[in-house]
RNA sequence: GCGAGAGUGGCGGAACCGGCAGACGCGCUGGAUUUAGGAUCCAGUGAGGAGACUCGUGGGGGUUCGAGUCCCCCCUCUCGCACCA
């Protein structure tokens, strides 16, 4: 062959791949299979077959773990590295939408364009396994993990998801209690309610079958939640954005008290958090799930309402402080208003809540430091002084955290303080601020403790306790942590209150009202029961139907209206034992099918287990995923849902580890130019013009330009395909790998992929004479100086292939091939490792050559190449010597040169010489091998 | 406001444990080839200086024989969280 031509080579590996099935990955099971090789899982983030295709952003991470599968399988590993896609949810239907066709049509369509474009990328998937989660076979096991949840509740004393009929026999047996709080073990702590747990025999039918409902994994609850009209569909609190809006779309979402299929995925907060230790993840990821779940450590106390039986339960993580609690607050929604308020308060506390009732998340927000409410009329006994305490309602309490109700401390809150001021409220420190603090006050502890409300600060740190005893306890001169647990051990023994860790996770609300999605396996019969259906009954197949189309209104007050309700009635009724049963309605969200994907991929075809338990065993164990690739913006949402999932099907036995993705890796944006026109609209990039002077412009008109990821939203997507078909998809996958770490955001150039087709050409030259076609590989004895370049390269490469440094692993490869530029013909012992080290990164390329040095089969199976510690060492080393620390020559000496020997070969270089004239040697620092440094005077 | 990360040539980025700053690529300059442009190839390329040298990793200080790297203060940018009791 005489010169690189990329397309037909590209073409006849692709080919040759696909016919003889190169990258089928055999498992435990397979004819064939080599169960002594170790095993490597390397995932992709599963993809949305969006309708625009892929833009240069896209493959970043597919290149990046097509490049590890290839070179793990080098190094004898088995890999398992699969493709599907995540084919359900919003932006399907959306564009089905925009488009007037089934999105079953535009999906298939649009999987069909990704497929053909991660091919053209020479990308090694095993395609016998791809999944999708729109395919039947796929979701009746979605539908089956639902089943399983709703069959399952969670036992909190042996802390794992249990099948709802042990509940039935532990309760049935007297070893459970039906606890107002949920389930309780006999003679375990009173809850701080005071409410006792009720014998099962002493509950009616039905309510022995409410409270069971009530403990389902997979729940029906009537909750405040995330209605979005504009998207006609409820959202999890995952996907509204801290402004309150739709995190698709950016539509407004609204409060509202909705009957919705929730998942309790509070149960497994604790460990969602504390697991987290187990698996190698970057440290940004962990924290953003930290704070999700957001666990904090404090108690739930209890405060009668003084003339009334009734109590006011607040949560606070600073019960040290309960001696300056002076007032409570209560949110407005809370329940307990209604029945406290004074009846010559009622007019106000009417108005003030509806007025909160109207008032958005964004306008909450907006005024956060404010600080308004009403006093209610009625008063809180304060059961550490024994004080009677004012109530009031205030949105600076939300309903959605904690109990709804706080004890107020102005002294040691900043909030409490604020509203204190603003309403004259009783301001009484119970803390001693440190002297830094109270230095930085310019105040003194005495005139702190006679009127803390003269400040403009609030003190909320720890320290001694003051003015904090009655005639039982005393926190006086206790420092924070002991006086926490000196106060719970008071609030416990008077049964008033108890330690309790708190979390700001929510339940997960899993139902949407849209079309596209998988249907939930249950059924609604008469007074409101529901039974599930079958596990024989799945797949529970989504009906076909003309008009797919959600309602969405703009006004919030539209009352949410499933599409599956106008589905034909042969698909939503179904008789049993002469029995009418209607069939939900409602959908699952897009995270249903992407929360167990990576455990269908082990075991793509089975159709009568979700996954086989040989099969889960030796991919998944013992970390899981060994490399998952993909974008942070999957940090809490997927992540956490997948992970919730997984913990299940551990706990019900289906699964070997506790989680599923051992090894995270984010890779950074693609980042590009924008351009917006005078309305501040993005105009389609690629036909915006530079002119002379600077500036830009847009059919003829002129834009500014911004900067952004790159995609559709700011219109500014380049598509790989273009520049696959003029520099070679070889050259393409380099260019992306060379631009920077995988991790880092960064700016596309089209342009510069010039570097990496240049490089491509000057190994060509090497290997081949351009004129006659001639291999230009000797059998020749290799050069001393040569293997040690070449093993110092195997090294690098290796090392920088192992921690996902591509950028820095090709760097190396360049400087391995420029040292064989002008040699007039390499020898094989350079050329082959040469080859092999870059097979994974420009696989076509290296196929080619690795044919033309007459290599045996495909090289993605050839043995990575192996590094001689030998040739590491040099007999002869460079030495830098320094005078006071600057560079003032350099001299060659024997590798294991004495300090003598290179002390006296240094004084004698001319350039040394010079500057130690006329100076005396005070020091001499030797660094064997590396360097000599002078130190004179 | 709180938390995390990052600031290195014209640009993207290298630099193991504190030991030659700027590997490698783009761009640029010069040359070759070409009718020409493009593409390709060869050489050079941190700044200042004729030179010996000097200065250079956001700014200031410190530790050290020696600091991009370690410590303290400050500035800028990016990301995450933000009435969570």
């Amino acid at each position: 062959m005489k010169r690189y031509d990329f397309r037909a080579i590209e073409k006849k590996w692709q080919e040759r791949w696909a016919r003889e099935r190169t990258f089928r990955t055999l498992g435990p099971g397979d004819p064939g299979f080599d169960a002594s090789r170790p095993k490597y899982y390397v995932l992709d983030m599963f993809p949305y077959p969006s309708g625009a295709g892929l833009h240069v952003g896209h493959p970043l991470g597919y290149i990046a773990t097509d490049i590890v599968a290839r070179y793990k399988r080098m190094r004898g590993h088995n890999v398992l590295h699969p493709m599907g896609f995540d084919a359900f949810g919003l932006p399907a239907e959306q564009y089905a939408i925009e488009h007037g066709v089934h999105p079953r049509v535009t999906t298939e369509k649009n999987m069909e364009t990704m497929r053909r474009q991660l091919r053209a990328l020479g990308l090694g998937y095993d395609w016998d396994r791809e999944i999708a989660t729109i395919d039947v076979r796929y979701y009746k096991w979605t539908q089956l993990i639902f089943l399983r949840m709703y069959d399952s509740w969670y036992d909190a004393d042996a802390d794992r998801a249990r099948p709802i009929a042990d509940l039935e026999r532990l309760l049935e047996k007297g070893e459970r209690l039906a606890g107002p709080e949920g389930v309780a073990i006999p003679g375990g702590a009173r809850t701080p309610s005071g409410e006792a747990p009720r014998p099962w025999a002493s509950l009616s039918r039905k309510e022995q079958e409410a409270f069971v409902d009530a403990q389902r994994l997979a729940y029906l609850a009537e909750v405040p939640v995330n209605w979005c009209p504009a998207l006609g569909t409820v959202l999890a609190n995952e996907e509204v954005t801290p402004e309150g809006r739709s995190e698709r779309g950016n539509h407004p979402v609204y409060k509202r008290p909705l009957k919705q299929w929730m998942l309790r995925i509070t149960a497994y907060a604790r460990r969602l958090l504390d697991d987290l230790d187990l698996v190698d993840w970057p440290e940004p990821i962990k924290m953003m799930q930290r704070n999700w779940i957001g666990r904090s450590e404090g108690a739930m106390v209890r405060f009668a309402v003084a003339g009334t039986g009734e109590a006011i339960e607040v949560y606070t993580t600073r019960p040290d402080t309960i001696f300056g609690a002076t007032y409570m607050v209560l949110a407005p929604e809370h329940p307990l208003v209604e029945k406290i308020a004074a009846p010559d308060r009622a007019a106000e506390v009417r108005s003030y809540r509806e007025a909160a009732a109207r008032r958005s998340d964004v306008e909450r927000q907006a005024d956060a430091r404010e600080k308004s409410g009403v006093f209610i009329g009625a008063r809180a006994v304060n059961p550490a002084t024994g004080k009677e305490i004012p109530i009031w309602i205030a949105d600076y309490v939300l309903m959605g955290y904690g109990t709804g109700a706080i004890m107020a401390v102005p002294a040691h809150d900043e909030r409490d303080f604020a509203f204190a001021k603003e309403f004259g409220l009783p301001i009484r420190p119970v803390v001693l601020p440190s002297p830094e603090w109270l230095n930085a006050q310019r105040t003194t502890r005495e005139a702190y403790l006679r009127d803390p409300a003269a400040l403009d600060a609030v003190y909320s740190g720890e320290g001694e306790g003051v003015g904090s005893s009655n005639a039982e306890v005393s926190l006086d001169g206790l420092r924070t942590d002991r006086a926490k647990e000196a106060i719970v051990s008071w609030l416990e023994r008077k049964a008033i209150g108890a330690a309790k860790a708190q979390f700001k996770l929510r339940d997960w609300l899993f139902s949407r009202q849209r079309y596209w999605g998988e249907p939930f396996p249950l059924l609604h019969g008469n007074g409101g029961r529901v039974r599930a259906a079958g596990e024989g009954d799945l797949p529970v197949v989504l009906p076909e139907m003309e008009d797919f189309r959600p309602a969405v209104s703009g006004d919030p007050e539209t009352p949410p209206k499933p599409s599956l309700a106008r589905a034909p009635e042969e698909w939503r009724i179904v008789t049993i034992d002469g029995e009418r049963w209607e069939r939900e309605h409602n959908t699952m969200p897009q995270w249903a099918g992407s929360c167990w994907y990576y455990l269908r991929f082990i075991d793509p075809k089975n159709d009568d287990r979700l996954v086989d338990p040989e099969k889960e065993r030796y991919w998944m164990s013992p970390g899981g995923v060994d490399l998952y690739l993909g974008g942070v913006e999957h940090a809490v949402l997927h992540l956490l849902y997948a992970r919730f999932w997984h913990k299940l099907l551990y706990d019900l036995g289906c699964l070997s580890t506790k989680e599923p993705f051992g090894r995270l890796f984010n890779q950074g944006y693609i980042q590009a130019y924008a351009y917006t026109d005078d309305r501040g609209v993005y105009v389609d990039a690629a036909r915006v013009v530079e002119e002379k002077d600077g500036t830009f412009t847009f059919e003829g008109k002129p834009v500014s330009r911004a900067y952004g990821k790159m995609g559709k939203s700011l219109k500014n997507a380049v598509t790989p395909d273009e520049l696959v078909a003029e520099y070679g998809c070889d050259s393409f996958r380099l260019h992306e790998m060379y631009m920077g770490p995988i991790e880092v955001s960064k700016a596309w150039s089209t342009h510069e992929i010039v570097g990496m087709h240049r490089f491509l050409l000057r190994i060509w030259r090497n290997f081949f004479d351009e004129k006659t076609g001639a291999l230009l590989v000797r059998e020749e004895r290799t050069p001393e100086d040569l293997l040690r370049l070449l093993h110092r390269t195997i090294r690098t490469v290796t090392d920088d292939l192992e921690n996902l440094r591509f950028n820095t692993a090709i760097a190396a490869l360049i400087e391995l091939n420029n040292a064989l530029v002008g040699r007039g013909g390499l020898p094989r012992a350079v050329a082959e490792p040469l080859v092999l080290m870059l097979a994974p990164m420009a696989p076509h390329f290296c196929e080619e050559l690795w044919e033309a040095l007459g290599g045996e089969g495909s090289v993605a199976a050839a043995p990575w190449p192996a590094c001689d510690e030998r040739y590491l060492v040099c007999d002869e080393v460079e030495i830098v010597v320094q005078v006071m620390g600057k560079l003032r020559g350099k001299i060659s000496v024997p590798a294991d040169a004495r300090e003598e020997i290179v002390r006296e070969r240094a004084a004698a270089d001319p350039g040394v010489q010079r500057h130690l004239e006329g100076k005396t040697i005070r020091k001499v620092i030797f660094v064997p091998g590396r360097l000599i440094n002078f130190v004179a005077s």
